[in-house]
DNA sequence: TCCGGCTATGTCGTAGTTTAATTCGCGAAA
DNA sequence: TTTCGCGAATTAAACTACGACATAGCCGGA
């Protein structure tokens, strides 16, 4: 199966990223399994080996490092459509762990499978250079958010950022999209505490920007949030960069 | 011409990342030219076109993106060896800046040749993907430095991080390493104010751990510093991640 | 000699952390 | 049904790490 893929403008086939997970082409020849788990569930432990690549089919989690402190940074969401591991420290032991948030379904690679895929695929080799380029790309975002704003401005990127994602992949129904996770999780991939990220998030509330309750995340005024996120207009993670 | 990499054990030979810039077998049938600036010169602005990429073959420089409100995060300082325009933004727009912090000399490719590269040379690409999961580890650790950490770890964190990479590079004399960086470079990486950095490094001189002045860093103690930097053991950035 | 960029250091205000107490479900046990 | 227990959200109060501002010293270049 060949789909279209309408965030590729170079390659117009065949291309990798996020659309609807189901058609991912990129399965062909490499899939090795399907792995259904529960909410909650570890997937990938830091420092535990990791012989396998995923891709999501369904469902959300997180991805994060935990530190000698306790304390815990999340890298990065997880949609449905991501593909993960390939950030996976040397030689498949994992540099972070994944967690499930709700129930999810993913389909797995073998990394032994990877060196053969290259010799013989070079268009998804090139797909795998886009994505890590992507994912890249998207940590930068997320430093200069971390490292320059405040928390007001924190917090209503990540809201918009995953409101903006998640209607990409069809999941919002007017201005609501759901959002299966704890403000811990948000806090500590904002690099806030909780309670500060809970007093900020009051703050979009009760200003009428924003409402995040039972998992459900709502927009009121996406014009002042944008104001508040300090938004650039170039939306990475969707488009190829090379 | 081929040589061995002593960082790479899946593939023993062809690899690509830092050892000898000179030795880069990449550049074989991809290289397009040579590109040698001044101290102080942006060699890619944010926004721009970016019909190049770069090796860094000597000098130093760093990658930043600038925000609304003036203020600026280094992603990252960019050594020799280094790979520079794959996490270029969409269809070759850079999301950030190259600036030389000291004379540069650059091997260019032509992004338009990456294509070709991919279906020729496997290997090649999978050099790549390798250079750009790595890329995304080191911003991952930085992020959970930005993000968790207080002022003195990250300072020690970036000193040490910097130290082992130039280190690396056959740089160092003894316990010193050339630095060619002004604090406030460090302070922007670091998410910190230049005033509150530089009060930092002069705790860390003051208690005769480390000691920066003149474009040269010394590491007094470094048991005491890897202490405050809470580093864990595994050196990402310098290994395949495949 | 003056000027501009970088480093150094002190004071003070504040954004954000820490701790803790309260509340609100919600599922399991009684 | 009520009760208990647990995890998450909420709010308040005390504390602190860090930023903003101001000032001074240093050095190289015009």
């Amino acid at each position: 199966m060949t789909v279209e893929c309408k965030n590729c403008p170079l390659r117009q086939k065949e291309c990798f990223q996020p659309f609807s997970p189901q058609e991912l082409s990129f399965t062909q020849g490499f899939k090795s399994g399907e792995l259904s788990v529960d909410a909650g569930t570890t997937i990938q432990i830091e420092g535990s080996e990791t012989p396998h690549l995923y891709t999501v089919l369904s469902g959300m989690g997180v991805r994060y490092k935990t530190l000698e402190n306790g304390r815990r940074q999340v890298i990065n969401f997880i949609l449905p459509g991501d593909f993960v591991g390939l950030q996976a420290g040397v030689m498949g032991v994992a540099g972070h762990s994944v967690e499930a948030t709700t129930p999810m379904v993913l389909c797995t690679f073998r990394r032994s499978d990877l060196w053969r895929l290259f010799q013989n695929h070079p268009g998804r080799a090139y797909d795998l250079v886009w994505l890590a380029a992507s994912e890249e790309a998207f940590l930068g975002q997320s430093l200069v958010t971390v490292g320059q704003r405040k928390g007001l401005e924190r917090v209503s990127w990540a809201l918009l950022k995953l409101f903006d994602r998640l209607k990409h992949l069809g999941l919002a129904k007017g201005n609501r999209v759901p959002l299966p996770y704890r403000q811990q999780d948000v806090a500590d991939a904002l690099g806030l505490s909780l309670v500060h990220t809970n007093k900020t998030l009051g703050v979009l509330r009760s200003r009428h920007v924003a409402r995040w309750s039972d998992g459900e995340l709502q927009i009121l005024d996406r014009e002042t949030l944008q104001g508040y996120a300090l938004v650039e207009e170039e939306d990475v993670g969707q488009r190829p960069l090379i």
